[in-house]
DNA sequence: TCCTTTCCACCTAGGTGAAAACCT
DNA sequence: AGGTTTTCACCTAGGTGGAAAGGA
């Protein structure tokens, strides 16, 4: 029992589960609650940034430069190299890092780059003011975040996870009239708040690096009792996402005792072109047109005028001259579904073909929509203490908004964050992206909490704040494999696979120590075989202990 | 320099990328030289266990019981418990399992046990003689392997992989006029082995114990070049598919100094009813209907005869009364896709609805088609010296049948294992199940070798002959997640998802430490919630090393 | 002749917005 | 009247065996 007294999470955990059907009943009290707040505080007509206290917590890590700017870089340096991590000050580094490997990979000067990946779809979104669906089941984002990250250490192992702030403590409303958002009241209690973890975590920097990391597995809900790990937000309100790169020191796992070590960096990456409003059902006919023209999921309600010969016109082509019934062999019918699948197909009910740039759809809106100013970009230039370098992030944005006790921790929390604006030389993939860097060493302690560990064999802790998760990765999806939305126009309609820059199986280097730390002798090879797409694989013959003296050497991460 | 040194499977890894696609024109050579070595060497009308001596090593663990013997469980039980793996003489291990960890987990007892799910399928295929597609983009396997694994440590990490040995070193042909499998000559060269690691490893022992452990991602092929990860098998051989239970000592990133531990316990699990013969298009006719029958993705094909009302029906009654045309009108085309969407639909280029026991196509096989007698499942207990824990497996296979010089391997790594009965009390899920069982505890240093380790930061190796792996997860399929296919008739055609034996999201306990081991105030409440299928969240309140009082404790695996 | 490869129709599984129904 | 939920047609993505073509 003694264990289980250190374990209030687990415990909580599962009185919560057990109670969420009882909660079931509780949801409409929820939702009346929710609508007790909301005051009219009367139509504004440009989402201004009066929320610039409130929001501003949430934004001091973005992108320092206007919106249009595409390239820029945000790069955090902080006071404490990653040397410092090891040994004595955190011995739970020290098994890990062994004497033996050269404990001078570069980790310490990391400078860590993220860069959105289809930044010139989202500010096309972001110009018309970006509407995310959010539904009971959960639906995914479009576009998904996706972005691409340098900087980081080959071999360290990283958590990549993304959560979504809310950018002020208003609601909104759209007025159809006048094709705006404007505020309709404060914003509603916050909800659960969530991360989503990248599937693929944990995985060395190395690999991270490789590939465009995709979050389009990621689903929204509204809702707030979701069992399914989706990330739950209030419907008409703004959100912005962030990225976390989290360094999984093994030492958590493994140090009995963990002295709370000092701060080594900042590490979440928002964009401000990626600030959304949540609706259950769209609100501005752009974005809808936006959407459909881009997602290939809604390629059936595509309506672009060329290659319309779907089902429906042929209904009509058809129906020209023969009104209700013609003469169909039944070589016609096979032909049918395929006809659907040509890069656009019509639909009666749509609207006419217009462009989502048409001046008749154009409602004069809003790059400030989202009530960011250039002066917010820039506030992101802060220093303080050196406890906890997420001060300004989710737990303060959350502490202000609910004006719970938690606002102490802001103060108490800072973050040693600076910035420097480096150029625009980020165009990964041919794909305009904007970019955030900042470096990172160490994680806080608070942050090893919250790290599952794989290796949880052994765990073990002499001090009661800290804990490990494990194998918290089951079921994970292939999310890097998703769809790469082109941000082109001309890529719309013939969406690619987010491959790796090293393409196929057999074709890329694998990950983290294989390529430099593994000690084997080649009659001892070991194939670490990880499909491209979908399956890990061994040599067989290592199975065993043994390999075979012609055993053919290949690993890959993908 | 040192380090690559140390590093010949990276390099050869990189090597044989580079050469893929020169390798690309060596395929007919390949090819040439496998019929090379296809030589007739006579019918044998019954598939004898001629190949006792070769075949056997590969069998001798399984079942030990006749195939109609659903529920026996094979323990096998090894003379070195865990716990000399710890401390001094595996002082990897020492790091991992911290001296504050109860270290009365009783890994070192554990009794591990597997059971097939699915076996009563697996039997009514077996009966017939299996048969698995293999093509050159690669074919799932039906039925899946699909197992649950219980007598696992729940808060060890463990890798479950499965491999595919050959069974014996024949190459076989069908014979149409009789119905049976021959011999037509020895089995081809070896192929590239390959192992498929599931792609939730790893995982705490908990976490697998608690669901069925499905390979339904698993693909065969025929092509030895293959890059995308699949297992490479020669067509018209003989394999049996085997899973593998890995611990994962974290000492082997951590041990700088790993001598070559004790025999800890053999960990690979057969059943003879999985074994099957590749092919590239099926050659009995009931195996055919069979799958059509059973794998939901052949629904297409199924004609039982009930609710055949599918585009093929409607175009022969209608064709009975107006030979090649009809009148249509287009409200029959819509319905067209949704028709063939239900329970069964005809296709005219199907036989006529005959279900698969149907004495038309019963050929009088066989079930001992599959060169297996009951002498073979008796042959599995063995025992030996005290080195390699994997003498009868693939490597001793391979070097068997390729008679080269690995063959002295097979001599001086013998397996402990011992083998019992046990009844059958494994009807897990309502399922026929068989089961195998055996106590595993710690690893041997080879099976070390291969053990990709997430947490690779810091890896150290004083020994050349240790290495590790990492984040070899990538892209990881939400294999348990696939079908259930049911192997039971009725429920052939409504397959179930493999579920947790928790259910939903919020409703099931976490991974491994988080049951028992997490040591977190409720201040610094940490929020892992990894969704049912797809996602992996932290509270993301706790991101920021911070979490509000108000903060829910959620955690959840599944 | 025997086996392999390729293409295809037909499925499963699930992601879209539209539209209607529903709710408050 | 405004927001939410449900259902649906239409997609993407990919797993089936059949049939025909290809190949040795």
């Amino acid at each position: 029992m003694a264990e289980k007294r250190r374990s209030p999470c687990t415990m909580s955990l599962k009185a919560h589960a057990f109670s969420v059907e009882a909660l079931i009943g509780a949801e409409k009290q929820q939702q009346q609650k929710k609508k007790r707040k909301r005051v009219e505080d009367g139509a504004v007509e440009r989402v201004a940034p009066a929320d610039g206290t409130d929001g501003a917590s949430s934004l001091h890590l973005q992108q320092p430069g206007p919106p249009e700017l595409e390239h820029s870089v945000c790069s955090i340096l902080t006071s404490s190299p990653c040397e410092d991590t090891y040994g004595v000050v955190k011995p739970g580094n020290g098994p890990c890092r062994s004497p033996i490997t050269p404990p001078a990979v570069p980790s310490q000067t990391t400078l860590v780059r993220v860069d959105l990946q289809g930044a010139e779809l989202w500010k096309r979104f972001h110009e018309i003011g970006t509407e995310m669906i959010i539904t009971k089941a959960g639906r995914r984002m479009f576009p998904a975040m996706r972005v691409k990250i340098t900087g980081l250490d080959p071999h360290q192992q990283y958590y990549i996870a993304m959560d979504i702030l809310p950018v002020d403590n208003k609601r909104y409303r759209y007025v159809y009239h006048s094709s705006k958002w404007m505020v309709a009241g404060n914003a509603d209690s916050p909800v659960p708040p969530r991360v989503y973890i990248h599937p693929d975590s944990p995985a060395s920097g190395e690999t991270w690096m490789r590939q465009v990391i995709s979050f389009d597995k990621l689903k929204l809900t509204n809702n707030e009792l979701d069992d399914q790990g989706h990330i739950i937000l209030h419907s008409m309100h703004k959100y912005q996402p962030r990225v976390h790169v989290i360094r999984k020191d093994c030492g958590e796992e493994l140090s009995p005792v963990k002295p709370i070590p000092v701060v080594e960096g900042e590490k979440a990456f928002s964009f401000p072109e990626t600030i959304f409003t949540t609706v259950t059902a769209y609100q501005n006919q752009q974005i809808t047109r936006l959407k459909i023209d881009r997602n290939p999921f809604a390629k059936g309600f595509r309506d672009s005028g060329r290659n319309r010969m779907g089902l429906e016109a042929l209904v009509e082509s058809y129906a020209f001259w023969r009104p209700s019934l013609r003469t169909l062999t039944f070589e016609d019918i096979p032909g049918i579904p395929k006809q659907g699948s040509g890069p656009a197909n019509s639909h009666a009910h749509m609207l006419p073909g217009s462009p989502c740039s048409s001046p008749a759809f154009h409602i004069g809106a809003n790059s400030q929509l989202c009530g960011l100013t250039p002066a917010d970009y820039s506030a992101c230039g802060r220093s303080s203490l050196a406890l906890n370098r997420y001060s300004t992030t989710l737990a303060e944005t959350y502490s202000r908004l609910t004006n719970s006790t938690s606002e102490s921790f802001a103060q108490r929390t800072p973050s040693y964050v600076g910035m420097s604006m480096n150029g625009n030389d980020n165009d990964t993939f041919g794909c305009p992206q904007t970019s955030l860097s900042m470096q990172i060493s160490g994680m806080s302690p608070q942050l090893q909490y919250i790290m599952p560990s794989p290796t949880s064999n052994g765990f073990s802790s002499s001090q009661p704040h800290q804990s490990s998760y494990n194998a918290f990765r089951l079921h994970s999806p292939c999310a890097l494999y998703g769809y790469n939305f082109s941000t082109s126009p001309k890529l719309a309609s013939s969406p690619e696979r987010v491959l790796s820059s090293q393409g196929s199986f057999l074709g890329s280097s694998p990950s983290g120590t294989m390529t430099d730390r593994q000690i084997l002798p080649p009659v001892e090879g070991v194939h670490l075989l990880s499909s491209a797409g979908q399956q890990h694989f061994f040599d067989s013959r290592s199975l065993g202990g043994l390999t075979l003296p012609s055993s053919q050497v290949s690993a890959h991460m993908v």
